[in-house]
DNA sequence: CTGAAAGCGCTTACAG
DNA sequence: CTGAAAGCGCTTACAG
């Protein structure tokens, strides 16, 4: 592989002004940096960025640390990060692993945002993340001790979609899946709120695929006293308990009404297209390039950034029957 | 961030000694190594491997190219190529994008792994592709100029589900999606091997989306010629298809029988259990991370690796009538 | 406008 | 068993 001091000699200059010449000096000659940049393209030089990092100490590239990606949602937002990265003059790597941290954090990226993931031991993962020397910041966590984060208003978009469906006249609401806490919290809470009584029978236990959605409603008998809507924990959670729900021969919204957190394309095609609540993912990845930025460039930041989640009406909520 | 030399500084010893000690070389005494570990982990020290990878020219990171995420099969590669690359010791990052090629060159990642894309311009990424220092090659495509690559035998799998659907009595088979040459080509050959007639009326055109996949049905008009059997183009266009298909009101697998390609948990749990065929993603992951660790360490490889798909029977596919 | 030199944080023959 | 020194490929004050 090709490097300055290859080119160099080529061109018969000093390596050093080869370096200038390519990071656009404007101290180098014109014709110098023409013909140093004809012998570059000529024989295909890379910057070997290691060299460049190790020497500026930036690489212009900054992580990206997910814990999964079978979830679509993961590769929405991945899609739109890249895009804002890019917009702002920096690359995009990913890593799908818990150990990802200290991958970036050996390589020496300029700034790391990490996807809030579902941790065995989230102590040991803030004491962690506390001890890394590079701009980080955690996405769609509801606290991160003493650093910036992104939050997103889970309990407000619950609250959205038991408002939503308490005006179609709903009085007995119910939420599939019990994996995370916050929106368990927002769903009881938004059942105070709008004046609704809580009933732990209607919380369906589910953790987050589809066949755990899907289970959920099959392993649940339904009586009159079972809720008329359903709220689903997530975009797979909620497709697996509508496909149960129609196997069932319940329709939808007619018998049952169904609203279903994160809106995902895959939400708008579902058998039938749901009403949900989430974040706009545009919003989510323009906020999160715009901090890390901020962060790397070590400007003053106010955090936290707060998300709010919003309604997307669609055909899966109608008034409630009788 | 600490350095070797901040913990030379710290346990009395030179640096190179720190170095060693940290990299395990034997001929450090044993209570060296051990004070300069426990300073090492007492002050979070990491290893800066972009200075190490300068210095040795390894990183042990190998690099994974996609132009997309959003097809679910991707997730599934990644996540298994993750842990095959794992076993064998090195760590796997993800870029998603064209210019990821780039992106990896720079970062001199010890090796670079590229899913074949859809490409505007083939013959240019060829091109640049032979012009890659490290090693490299492409997964599951059909040929590669000149260097290793992974062939997932395509036509082989579409035959074997034209085939099974010839057996179950279908004389007119139909193909949903058009974007793809080698699986029509597939599709050609096997109508040809099992003396099917072939039409072009009945080749859906549909790109690659789940509503490519819908509305390839959706405009299309059936006639007493219409095919009593669809292969879907991908695990997308195969959903989208099958739900265009119920809700025209046609049956599955009564009316029409429906096999698609790539075999996800996606498909598994469709409207109808959908039938498959596809390459085995568990070995396909395991053949890339032996061939990216044998060309990393430059030892003689047979290629093509020939990944054969199966037919995965599940329960979308049903006599034909009459 | 250009070049010599020091330095980024490591590794590794080589000497002792 | 340990250390001094050169080198990986860049960048950047500094001198000219």
């Amino acid at each position: 592989m090709i490097t300055i001091k290859d080119i160099a000699k080529l061109a018969g200059v000093s390596y050093s002004t080869v370096s200038k010449a390519l990071n656009g000096d404007p101290r180098i000659k014109h014709e110098t940096r023409q013909k140093v940049l004809q012998i570059a393209e000529k024989h295909q030089y890379r910057k070997n960025i290691l060299a460049s990092q190790l020497s500026t100490g930036r690489s212009n590239i900054i992580g990206f640390v997910l814990d999964e990606l079978s979830n679509p949602l993961f590769a929405t937002i991945s899609g739109n990060l890249h895009a804002e990265l890019k917009k702002r003059g920096y690359q995009m790597i990913l890593v799908v692993a818990d150990d990802g941290l200290d991958v970036f954090s050996q390589l020496r990226v300029d700034g790391c945002i990490l996807w809030d993931y579902a941790l065995d031991n989230r102590e040991a993962f803030w004491k962690r993340y506390s001890t890394l020397s590079m701009p980080c910041f955690v996405l769609g966590t509801d606290e991160t001790p003493n650093s910036p984060y992104i939050k997103i208003d889970r309990k407000e978009g619950i609250y959205m979609a038991v408002k939503h469906l308490q005006e179609q006249g709903h009085r007995r609401i119910g939420f599939i899946g019990n994996s995370q806490l916050v929106k368990l919290e927002g769903y009881r809470e938004a059942l105070q709120r709008t004046g609704l009584a809580f009933n732990p029978a209607h919380v369906l236990p589910a953790h987050s695929s589809w066949e755990d959605g899907y289970f959920a409603i099959r392993n649940y008998s339904f009586d009159a006293d079972s809720p008329t809507a359903f709220i689903g924990l997530n975009n797979l959670v909620t497709r697996g308990a509508l496909r149960a729900l129609l196997e069932a021969g319940q329709l939808v919204p007619q018998d049952i009404s169904l609203i279903g957190y994160d809106d995902l394309p895959d939400m708008q095609y579902a058998e039938v297209a749901l009403t949900t609540i989430g974040p706009p993912l545009d919003e989510l990845a323009a906020q999160a390039a715009e901090l890390i930025v901020a962060l790397i460039r070590d400007e003053e930041v106010d955090y936290p950034v707060v998300i709010q989640p919003k309604l997307y009406h669609r055909s899966s909520v109608g008034l409630c029957r009788g």
